[in-house]
DNA sequence: TCTGGGGTCCTAGGACCC
DNA sequence: TCTGGGGTCCTAGGACCC
């Protein structure tokens, strides 16, 4: 049986969502900052059109964006993740299989729908409708043909927003047109060692006669990516979310910090939210890396530092794994730097259901389940940090806590945030 | 002054076993 | 030239994604 594949993807989707509560940005250059008002991570084509990069430094291009009237956002992931459910919830309505790929992304099984184009832009006019934000959708008989669909999409206006590659001809015609370097799994390393074998464009990848030696150069998926250009489809829909195997968090200071008490905080509130995260999937974890590190882009001693602990039995226990990891930072820390990031990861993850305590494992009676249930239905109902064990902190100041200067009004979450009605 | 964060998959190579 | 062979498990590191 053909398979087809649609992926819709949301054009600028964090500027979007600014632009939502702000029709007064339409049409005009809008760009929306990582963490600590770092970098650009979402661009309207405004903004592109200015020649401001995916993943430029804000202060490299401040001048420019003040020249230019840019409206320049922190980012504000709880609106963004609202949102993006909205999104999700009406795309669901046009298949019977959804798969969400990322935050602004989702493929949907279209397996024996008629008249997919048409069908395409019904999609794309009923989310902007409902939502507001707008979108591009990419069709073909593989999920690499229906991001490739996709990024014609975006790129040419004259599609209007939807490119269906399901017909051979048209593949042939569309993958003339698109460098290797588009294509999805393709970046800087692997488009270079392409180059070297003289294929330039999708079209050159998908033609090349000497499969065992894409194999032996890409491996496996390389193999994989080359079959589903000539329209094989080797990579399914997943249809059911994997519980993660690692659970990381990180970030980079506000100012920089340099005593062991600032970075004790620091680690034990991002082993905070990683457990909130790790029960959340109802896991637990055995391994704590901690790491810390001076920034690398500013001339001063350089130094990263790097532990990990091993706790005797898995758990999921906030206080515990903060413990653990605490006594990490302890031996890596060293006096006398300019700390710029500290970061934890939580490894050797399994179901919380399936963890049987192995014949070493030191018994503990287990009474924490039921306070970290207490704490985390409490932090979800009146906000998050409302109940938190003290390592983290209870100065109102802390140097170490990020920059967000820009960040827009909780319009959808924040109850006092709301937007005004006048 | 100022440069994000959170993931996955694949492979090679070492340790270890019989 | 030629150092046994074959298997599993684990980890580190590279590459990529959004």
């Amino acid at each position: 049986m053909n398979k087809t594949f649609a992926l819709v993807d949301c054009n600028a989707f964090f500027c979007s969502c600014e632009r939502l509560f702000r029709p007064d940005l339409q049409n005009k250059p809008v760009g929306v900052l990582s963490n600590n008002d770092g970098c650009f991570v979402s661009r309207t084509k405004e903004l592109k059109k200015l020649g401001v990069k995916m993943g430029a430094p804000y202060f490299k291009v401040k001048a420019l964006c003040e020249r230019h009237k840019v409206s320049v956002f922190s980012s504000n992931f709880s609106l963004y993740t609202n949102m993006s459910d909205r999104v999700m919830l009406t795309l669901a309505q046009f298949t019977p299989e959804l798969e969400i790929y990322s935050v602004d992304e989702a493929f949907l099984n279209l397996a024996g729908f008629k008249d997919l184009k048409n069908y395409a832009h019904e999609i794309k006019q009923t989310v902007v409708r409902n939502t507001g934000i707008p979108v591009s959708v990419g069709i073909g008989p593989t999920k690499t043909l229906a991001k490739t669909a996709n990024y014609l999409a975006k790129k040419y206006s004259k599609f209007n927003g939807v490119v269906d590659l399901t017909k051979k001809e048209d593949q042939d015609k569309a993958l003339a047109h698109v460098k290797v370097i588009e294509l999805w799994g393709v970046a800087k390393a692997t488009a270079d060692k392409l180059n070297a074998l003289n294929i330039y464009t999708a079209k050159d990848y998908r033609d090349f006669k000497n499969t065992r030696l894409i194999k032996n150069i890409f491996t496996k998926v390389g193999l994989q990516r080359q079959e589903e250009l000539q329209g094989k489809s080797r990579f399914e829909l997943e249809l059911i979310t994997k519980k993660k195997k690692e659970i990381m968090c990180s970030r980079s200071f506000g100012k920089p910090v340099y005593s062991l008490e600032s970075l004790r905080e620091a680690v034990a509130t991002h082993i905070t939210s990683a457990c909130e995260k790790l029960r959340k999937q109802d896991s637990v974890c055995a391994e704590i890396q901690v790491y810390t590190r001076t920034s690398p882009f500013k001339n001063v001693p350089q130094y990263y530092g790097f532990n990990s602990s091993k706790m005797l039995s898995h758990s999921s226990d906030t206080r515990k794994v903060i413990k653990y990891a605490l006594s990490a930072l302890e031996s890596l820390y060293k006096m006398g730097y300019e700390y710029k990031k500290a970061g934890v990861q939580l490894s050797q993850i399994r179901d919380r259901k399936l963890s049987q305590m192995s014949l070493f494992e030191q018994y503990e009676p287990d009474n924490s389940e039921a306070l970290m249930r207490a704490m985390d239905e409490i932090n979800r109902r009146d906000g998050a940090g409302t109940i938190k064990v003290a390592a983290c902190g209870l100065r109102q100041k802390k140097a170490w806590v990020m920059n967000q200067n820009r960040r827009s009004q909780r319009y959808v979450t924040g109850f006092w945030e709301l937007k005004k009605v006048k």
